[in-house]
DNA sequence: GTCTATATTCGGATAGAC
DNA sequence: GTCTATCCGAATATAGAC
């Protein structure tokens, strides 16, 4: 192999990588187009040549991938939803939630398409003022849309009120989850750990199904 | 009065108070020395002169409030210990994870002390580097270790992973719904709205010990 | 398309007068 | 203790050679 380690793919998709990588573990202004060029092995002005500036670069980092997510959650809520009509019953709880938590644990975990990095990088950019959300929460709230009526027809007599807060604490349970995921160990003195991803998601589906 | 408006406390309490809302809404890099005095109506060199340097200041503003918000969980917590055994019954899950929930939702909601703010910026603050919050978070788990044998009692065969699992998705559903307290409008369409305190947090409580 | 060089701005920290 | 002035480094962005 004679070309450099780092150098396998197409510059702009390095650049996108790099940034999406340091953009999950660090703040929008404590990262430095400096930091991504030398990391992602292109010249110090490539980030302006391919994007225009440092915040397009970020806007580019989440749209990459920003409705794939959405779509897994559909495909599965489908699944479950043609599987419970062929059985004569309703989609459960526990399958809702399911449909819900499972691409983004699942991303959470994968190791080779970076999936996971993007997953982390999400969840702070939600904080980030830099960051302009509204795509990607209107994208989710679509989703929770169509959600909504099978909730309903588990609940009829549930206020709307408190389906919106549990799928809400829900979330929660996932988010943190993803944010903190080594924290884990350190809250149960290294007695825990996230072993694998399907665990991890049968813990939240367990936890959050029976709150519901 | 002849004081300028927000010239009523003394500069090393101003200075800490602007610097506690600018860290709580905006990440560690982005906020400026210069925003803080600017907005404290102090001295550019304030900062340096009282604290040393941003760090510091960013340090002394999380050590300000840290041990107060643990103390109150367990106060709660012993109120109904006490209240358990005059009753002779074990305290309720209820019970525990209403002490753990309270005392940062109570605060959250919180708007004449600025311990609102702290809140916030607690939850921003675990997710910075730049932020040493081994101290604060020992002193979390130190509390967690007090909940956990009050936890045992009640379940004795609960496996103990389950039970940090559990914990830790119910400070997620707490500091998801801290972080992102105007999210569930948005999310509901307008709908639902954050009404008190009290009702928030009943419904974390409500919410989380039935996932138990 | 990739490089160097640089313009420009901004932020942290300090020195030193008062 | 509070102010002004300033140094220094770092960062974004651009201009222009190759």
């Amino acid at each position: 192999m004679t070309a450099k380690l780092n150098a396998r793919s197409e510059p702009k998709t390095r650049i996108l990588d790099i940034a999406e990588r340091l953009f999950s573990e660090n703040s929008f202004a404590s990262v430095s187009i400096r930091n991504v060029t030398s990391l992602a092995h292109v010249n110090l002005s490539a980030v302006n040549y391919y994007f225009g500036s440092k915040k397009d670069l970020f806007h580019e980092v989440y749209i990459r991938r920003a409705t794939e997510m959405n779509h897994e959650r559909l495909l599965l809520l489908n699944d479950f939803s043609s599987l419970a009509e062929k059985e004569g019953r309703n989609v459960t709880v526990k399958e809702l939630v399911y449909a819900l938590i499972t691409p983004p644990i699942l991303w959470l975990y994968d190791k080779e398409q970076g999936l996971s990095v993007y997953i982390k990088f999400l969840a702070r950019a939600y904080l980030e003022k830099a960051s302009d959300m509204s795509h990607v929460l209107k994208e989710e709230v679509d989703v929770f849309d169509i959600f909504i009526p099978y909730f309903n027809k588990i609940y009829p007599d549930l206020e709307q009120n408190d389906l919106y807060w549990r799928i809400h604490f829900t979330m929660g349970a996932m988010h943190h989850t993803i944010n903190h995921i080594d924290r884990i160990g350190l809250l149960s003195n290294g007695k825990c750990k996230a072993e694998n991803w399907e665990k991890t998601r049968d813990r939240i589906v367990a936890f959050c199904s029976k709150g519901f």
